[in-house]
DNA sequence: TGTACATCAGTGAACGCGCGTTCACTGATGTAC
DNA sequence: TGTACATCAGTGAACGCGCGTTCACTGATGTAC
């Protein structure tokens, strides 16, 4: 039974973000102004501050909100039994996820805002989205050896302390960075007018560790 | 013969844009300030106006030099005559640049500067470095053929249509953005506080493309 | 070698602007009796 | 159902600040005769 009073501010906070993410989708997070925002919803730049403590909260608000959103669309992307078709889905949702809303992608992956740094919520959703990982390629089994595998194996406090072999934590870690090489470079539009579908690559770059080898 | 002129204003300029790097270091390129830099030097803000034209012209000359050093860094590391050594060493080349200054890096490969878009010198620069790629993976052959392969060969306007094979195309790109996964992830803090060493893991995926396989 | 002149680096004042944030306030909304 | 009071959203003025950029200027540096 929550008040009208407490409706109609998460009702205005929200309107407040919405208004925000436009921002940084144009501006990027790092000319984020409050009194602009302000001025887009028709409202005085202090009555902003009924609702934020101060710009850092704000920002801090939307890396949480983008943090939870990416986590929660890996794991709803995540439920079949088969471990290769989980891999499949993660890939694809990350994906879209990143191309649906380049700087929010870019505000979590990309270049850090200035003298900000993500509250530990933030690393937990990303650890959420890895563990994913980890089971699949923990079932998925197989695979050569590298050299890499132990050293990752003997430090796996990475993976939270995962229990997969050391050939799996690799392939998991490995599948995380490939995705985001090929993400992060569509997104920030080095792949502009190069005239290849990034979308083959990419799927490319999912078979290669999905499949049976490395 | 360069006049005593000539040769104080290039190394006022030059002295301007390590001031410049040092502020995007710090606070990022879209903080750049010009006043901010003239006090630094000790000299009034309009007396940058002798030797740029705007706070637009620096930034390009920040991107251009990023680039050219990139390319250079690239192109010095590639001169073995045995292919291989040339790829590792242009991983090698690229990580270091990256980590040297991170700030350089993500001036060109992480987040976009909003309203800014690279003068096709740069695009040119970047692509001078993957014709080291191909020209390698080409001399390299060999590998399984994947199902991207017809599309890249189909659209080799990306590779500035070099007439390497459609294998080579592909391994030559998925080098490049496994690369960059690897780095950007690092360069960007994802690897802080994770406990395992990045250089191993890059490492690791140099190898897997480099070595016989995909 | 010395003088006259042109070039040009750098200054300080000024422009309009937008920023984050505080403060004392008005007026509407909801609550308690 | 009606009144009295507390809560709280939102306002407008004000704070100090820094920004990019222009302008008319001073004074030093280099050049030509």
């Amino acid at each position: 039974m929550t008040s009208p009073r407490l409706r109609y501010r998460e009702q205005v906070r929200d309107e407040v973000k919405e208004h925000a993410w436009a921002q940084v989708a144009a501006t990027g997070a790092s000319a984020l102004s409050l009194n602009a925002i302000a001025k887009q919803m028709g409202i005085s730049g202090p009555a902003l501050y009924r609702y934020f403590r101060n710009r850092d909260e704000l920002i801090t608000e939307l890396v949480l909100d983008a943090y939870r959103d990416f986590a929660a669309g890996c794991r709803a992307a995540a439920t079949a039994p088969d471990p290769r078709e989980r891999l499949t889905g993660i890939a694809a949702a990350l994906r879209a996820w990143a191309l649906a809303a380049p700087h929010r992608y870019l505000l979590i992956f990309g270049t850090p805002v200035p003298g900000y740094t993500a509250p530990p919520e933030a690393t937990d959703a990303a650890a959420s989205v890895m563990t994913l990982l980890l089971d699949a390629f923990a079932a998925l089994d197989g695979g050569p050896a590298a050299a890499v595998d132990e050293h990752l194996a003997a430090h796996r406090e990475w993976a939270r302390d995962h229990p997969a072999a050391g050939p799996a934590l690799r392939r998991a870690l490995v599948f995380w960075t490939r995705l985001h090489g090929v993400v992060s470079l569509d997104v920030a539009g080095h792949f502009a007018g190069m005239g290849f579908d990034p979308a083959l690559l990419y799927a490319a770059e999912v078979d290669a560790v999905v499949g049976p080898g490395t």
